[in-house]
DNA sequence: AGAAAAACTTTACGCGCGTCAAGATTTGGA
DNA sequence: TCCAAATCTTGACGCGCGTAAAGTTTTTCT
């Protein structure tokens, strides 16, 4: 391979022996053509790694096979493992995805969309900001480019969206930890940049309203997006403070857990579920690198491929459908209690 | 805005007063007509939301404004991080960049070399799997594609490269090691992933000899892009074993020591430079998760900022060359001891 | 074998923009 | 004020491919 240098469809279609839009068709769908027509063309393929000029197709179709994929902070592997996942899926079927993400920032986001707009893209899959979007921009995109929300819903915006159920998270972290020891409180930021956060809290009240217990909420100060960070500050306070209700802290969110940790080894308190240990702390998400905090940490699981999965399917529903669901779901995944070390 | 439907350049010349190529003339370059003229198309600009159709734009121009940048492993925060850094400068320049991610996996890599020919890009910024890199398929890419390899270097293949010098990091993590306590040992995978682990390797047994010290390699099994969990499982095994040589270990990296802390915490071992302390451990790359470790990781820096920085400045003037550079300059930037709590 | 169906070839146009050439207009400087 | 330079307009062609229409060949089925 590699002799000729073929410069566009014309001489490939002459040297396959194929007439032009015969071989056209074929490069849109192989199996459109005849079995022995596609093996001489393939045949060609052999001699001459010519492909189509996707500029040339993308002007000539009203929509490209990108999927655009927009996540709010790829720094985070959380993100960064779900985008994997989504992308594969599009290749699989045929798709080009290209992938944004906005670092935590609104002007980011914006300009994101109007890229996206320009790449008129058969669909996108948005986890947005939340937050810190701008709703108006957003809600204009979703009316011109069919896009499913995933990870983080807006109400009403998009045409569907697929997520985890939040209530499922909290509910299973605080029935286990009541169960098996002091109730927890709610460790969360006061501005929260993700809507999750609400819906988490909502359900820790919900939850502990249930069981008969009292909630107890601490907030932390903290804007952006390093929750890390946020988290072992806030936590420094609290357990300076010696403020904590409770030997059990229930996190928002498991980079918040994680920085939580690194106060409590500051400090020389243990966590755990022994005897020796001072503190319990749990959360949810299943961060990438929850496995490997110390002590590991006990968390709630996202089903990361059934939300990848669903909202790839999803968007392909709503490709096939032209760009109009018949109505909006909204699709919640369940969670998954991940009992590690911590407690 | 947004009261006109403006279909092409054509109609959004007539709507603004000004000709057709004068119009595109602007597009190419605002500051390339009379700021009277560019004032009135601007004017018009604010009365409808005309943008060029970038598939008919790149169909024309041999070179597009499109700049690749390839990652081997997104889902690593270190790769995120600077992948965020070089993107926001190429969109400073005009430039449209493309993320891809190998994920750990040569396929991948090798179908993202593909997708960039068909996009014809300006140039690319390509950090090579290392290893598992088709290295023939790379070499074939980068004489074709503009291409600057950063972080990890392949000999003589692409215009430049741009990373950071790991003499640099091993000798004064070793240097430091070593005047503050026992010389440390190195704790590294048997097959790393990484041509950036051999050069480690080398500067520690060069750094270990001119300080008249004896080199100590601790080799652990393990393929693939895990590396806490690696560095977590060979840390047990050589913890169990008691085999480690002396009481201060130095990993090849910092995703590596993540895993070694966690089997520490599990075993109950504290790890610092404090009298209580069994162990010191030190690493390389100063990874965005590496101040949350317990206890938090003294490690070497990268310099992102001029890495990313120089990366983009070498690209563009390959881009200015017309593809080449007079010479393939190879640049390696100095790391910076972050002294933390683990050594 | 014959006819209908399927697949192909030939011819031609259009997509939206880059770009060139020739001529008209505006600008800046003496 | 006048002229050269800079900038603009007009008109036209080409990029590589999608796609339609009309006619031809091949396949399939009875």
């Amino acid at each position: 391979m590699g002799e000729q240098k073929i410069r566009n469809m014309e001489e490939f279609a002459a040297l396959s022996g194929i007439s032009r839009p015969t071989v056209s068709k074929y490069f849109n769908d192989p199996n459109s053509v005849r079995p022995s027509t596609r093996e001489r063309i393939e045949a060609a393929l052999e001699h001459c790694d010519y492909r189509p000029n996707i500029y040339a197709i993308n002007q000539n179709r009203r929509l490209t096979k990108n999927i655009g994929i927009v996540v709010p902070f790829l720094a985070d592997p959380f993100f960064a493992e779900i985008a994997r996942q989504i992308e594969q899926r599009c290749i699989a079927a045929g798709f080009w995805p290209i992938l944004f993400s906005a670092h935590g920032q609104q002007e980011l986001e914006n300009n994101i969309l109007d890229s996206l707009r320009s790449l008129k893209p058969a669909g996108v899959l948005l986890a947005p900001l939340g937050r810190a979007s701008d709703r108006k921009k957003v809600e204009a995109f979703c009316a011109e480019v069919p896009t499913v929300l995933f990870d983080s819903n807006i109400a009403g915006i998009g045409e569907a969206f697929v997520g985890s159920d939040n209530f499922s998270f909290v509910s299973q972290s605080v029935e286990y930890l009541s169960r098996t020891g002091e109730p927890p409180c709610f460790f969360e930021m006061r501005t929260p940049a993700n809507p999750n956060a609400n819906k988490r809290r909502a359900a820790y009240f919900k939850t502990m309203e249930t069981l008969g217990l009292e909630p107890r909420v601490i907030k932390i100060e903290g804007e952006g997006w390093s929750f890390e960070e946020i988290g072992r500050d806030g936590a420094r306070r609290v357990l300076e403070d010696r403020s904590l209700p409770t030997n059990t802290v229930l996190c928002s969110n498991d980079r918040l857990a994680i920085g939580f940790l690194a106060a409590c080894y500051e400090r020389g308190l243990r966590v755990g579920r022994g005897d020796g240990c001072a503190l319990r702390v749990a959360s949810h998400d299943d961060h990438p690198f929850s496995r490997f905090t110390c002590p590991s940490l006990t968390t709630v699981a996202h089903d990361y491929d059934s939300v990848a999965n669903r909202s790839v399917e999803t968007l392909f529903e709503l490709i096939e459908g032209g760009g109009r669901l018949p109505e909006r779901t909204e699709t919640l995944f369940p969670a998954r209690l991940v009992l590690r070390a911590s407690a």
